[in-house]
RNA sequence: UGGGGCGUAGCCAAGUGGUAAGGCAUCGGGCUUUGAUCCCGUGAUCGCAGGUUCGAACCCUGCCGCCCCAGCCA
């Protein structure tokens, strides 16, 4: 009963361990709490990208390790920025990426009443006043990081006058601006958030929620940790750069008469190669068109992502494997494809699909006969089991696929070299059909009948294996190939990030030609030897549209056929 | 020159005084009806310099570098 653990007693396999989660553990132990709350906090003034994504798995996540709950909580503090249409995305895009708040879902915003009795508390106790400078004046008195600031003029107000001030802000007194309520603590703080930080604005715009009844709305400062306390949150998990906002967090927990006590810890928010991760910049991209939507398949978005076919499991096996720290860093884009591949290897069905076609006649196969050959449909996962693949004399095949002169490294087709059409026979090809300016119009080949299936009886072996689809059979398709949005892993380092936006990011093939299969994929495939391929959201019968989500991995050698 | 953080291999990251986990990438090799998958192997003395100690990535001191803060954004 008494027996202490093996030093060696290896613990199963590690739940994630972070400085946080220590934390958590430890609260959890000392009896500090007996069950954890955590929220995941957005501000509903855009879509939720990759960032969001690791904080929603830790806040979640952590929940869900220790037995705590989850919330929900829409940051909707400035209506000038914000808008219902996000409230629903947002919702949409936690559920997709597998998690659920239950009834836990809050607004800052239902707070509001709470919040404007606490800004009075503040005033009564001569910790808050109204203020009157405007904000270029403010921000004189502010002074510098390196000068400490000076007392507004109205620093010294009365209790009352500043509660009555408040009262008609509040009511619509004054125009957008004119007063602001500040908080009073310390002008000269080498903090910059101590030097009497603003509480409350006037912002006569109405509110998604609360319509017109209020002219005034609490800046996140004073929103985000009372709303905490209110919700119970226990953790308060946030990015690092809030850390030097924490006094304040805790100054005001201090100060009110809330009815519990949040810490706020810090992390290092995801920066992610190769593309932008802010939420200015990518509404930017939207707006002026350099994507075509928040739901771009090139963007970093949850929506974007999901559009292109990436796993949620993927996202948040990626964002587990990053782990929690205070170090900033920048993940290569590499890493999360990578991770992406782990997935879709595991469960995307095999088909064949040729982007940039050239026909294949195999010379002694007989005209006008079709058979069905069985294929695959993942070779890693026997219970996939199989399915029918039309062939016939006439085929496509990739135009990469065929090299005059070929090195002998060179696996795929080139006269006199024999190869084997994936799940079919082995051919030969005898002589290929130019144009005029010299382009490859059509191959001609010889196949081995002994061969059907992808062997030859005689144990032959072949050097490579190329995919194809039947002339006779192929079903069309667009096929859209993307590459990073932005050419610099770190947009904007070298010159405006605009620039390093990539133009080749998007590739369209338009005449693509897939095996009849694929006329009704409903879910990621993969097309053999080039890559995972979700059907795009518009693609139709007859119309079928797919967007590449990742390519495979791709050891040949430098040089391309 | 103020305040707050961070600094372990190309990238992410364990480790909290006892002699550097793991993952990804890279490069070799094996297997292979996807040049995919899979399998095996491959690299660091821990930003720098001093100090304490039998012993330091972990403790102390001093440097250096990077990030965040001067919104009535979050």
């Amino acid at each position: 009963m008494t027996d202490t653990q093996n030093p060696d007693d290896n613990e199963t396999d590690a739940a994630p361990r972070d400085f946080i989660r220590d934390r958590i553990s430890a609260d959890i132990e000392s009896g500090q709490h007996a069950a954890i709350v955590t929220r995941f906090p957005p501000e509903p003034n855009g879509h939720l990208h990759i960032g969001h994504a690791k904080s929603i798995c830790l806040n979640f996540g952590v929940a869900d390790e220790f037995g705590g709950t989850c919330n929900l909580r829409f940051d909707d503090t400035n209506p000038a920025r914000e808008d219902e249409s996000y409230i629903r995305a947002i919702q949409d895009d936690v559920r997709w990426l597998g998690f659920d708040w239950g009834d836990n879902l809050f607004y800052a915003s239902d707070n509001f009443e709470q919040l404007y009795a606490w800004a009075q508390h503040l005033i009564e106790n001569g910790l808050a006043y109204v203020d009157d400078l405007s904000a270029d004046e403010m921000r004189e008195y502010r002074g510098t990081l390196t000068e400490p600031g000076r007392p507004s003029p109205h620093r010294g107000r009365t209790a009352a006058e500043s509660l009555d001030l408040f009262a008609r802000m509040r009511a619509g007194e004054f125009e957008d601006g004119a007063k602001v309520l500040r908080a009073k603590i310390d002008m000269a703080s080498g903090n910059i958030n101590l030097r009497d930080p603003v509480l409350y604005r006037i912002l006569r715009a109405d509110h998604p929620r609360t319509g017109d009844a209020w002219r005034i709305y609490p800046t996140y400062d004073f929103a985000h940790g009372q709303s905490d306390a209110i919700e119970g949150i226990t953790h308060s998990l946030c990015t690092l750069e809030f850390e030097d906002h924490r006094p304040l967090y805790d100054w005001l927990i201090d100060n009110l008469p809330v009815p519990a006590r949040p810490r706020q810890y810090e992390f290092s928010r995801l920066n992610l190669g190769h593309t932008v991760l802010s939420k200015r910049r990518l509404s930017q991209l939207v707006e002026e068109g350099h994507v075509t939507g928040w739901d771009d398949p090139r963007m970093p978005t949850v929506t974007g992502l999901r559009r292109r076919g990436v796993p949620p499991e993927a996202i948040r096996d990626f964002i587990g494997r990053l782990g929690i720290t205070k170090s900033d860093g920048l993940v290569e884009m590499s890493y999360l494809e990578n991770t992406i591949r782990e997935h879709l290897n595991q469960t995307a069905p095999r088909r064949m699909g040729v982007l940039d076609p050239i026909k294949l006649v195999i010379e002694n196969y007989p005209e006008g006969e079709t058979e069905e050959l069985d294929g695959l449909n993942n070779p890693t996962d026997e219970s996939a089991g199989t399915r029918k693949i039309p062939f016939g004399r006439e085929l496509y095949v990739e135009r990469d696929d065929y090299m005059d002169d070929a090195p002998n490294k060179f696996r795929r087709l080139t006269i006199g070299r024999e190869v084997r059409l994936r799940f079919a026979y082995f051919v030969t090809c005898t002589d290929v059909i130019k144009d005029a300016e010299g382009n490859v119009t059509e191959l001609r080949c010889t196949y081995d009948p002994e061969s059907r299936g992808g062997d030859s009886p005689d144990g032959r072996k072949v050097r490579g294996t190329i995919h194809w689809v039947s002339v006779a059979h192929a079903v069309t398709a667009e096929v859209r190939l993307y590459d990073h949005l932005f050419a610099a892993e770190e947009p904007g380092k070298e010159r405006d990030w605009l620039e390093d936006l990539n133009p080749a990011s998007l590739e369209v093939r338009d005449t693509c030609f897939l095996e009849p299969a694929l006329a009704d994929a409903d879910g990621v495939v993969q097309f053999e030897r080039l890559g995972y391929f979700a059907p795009d959201t518009n693609s139709a019968p007859g119309a079928l549209l797919f967007n590449r989500t990742v390519s495979l991995r791709d050891s040949r050698p430098k040089a391309k056929g």
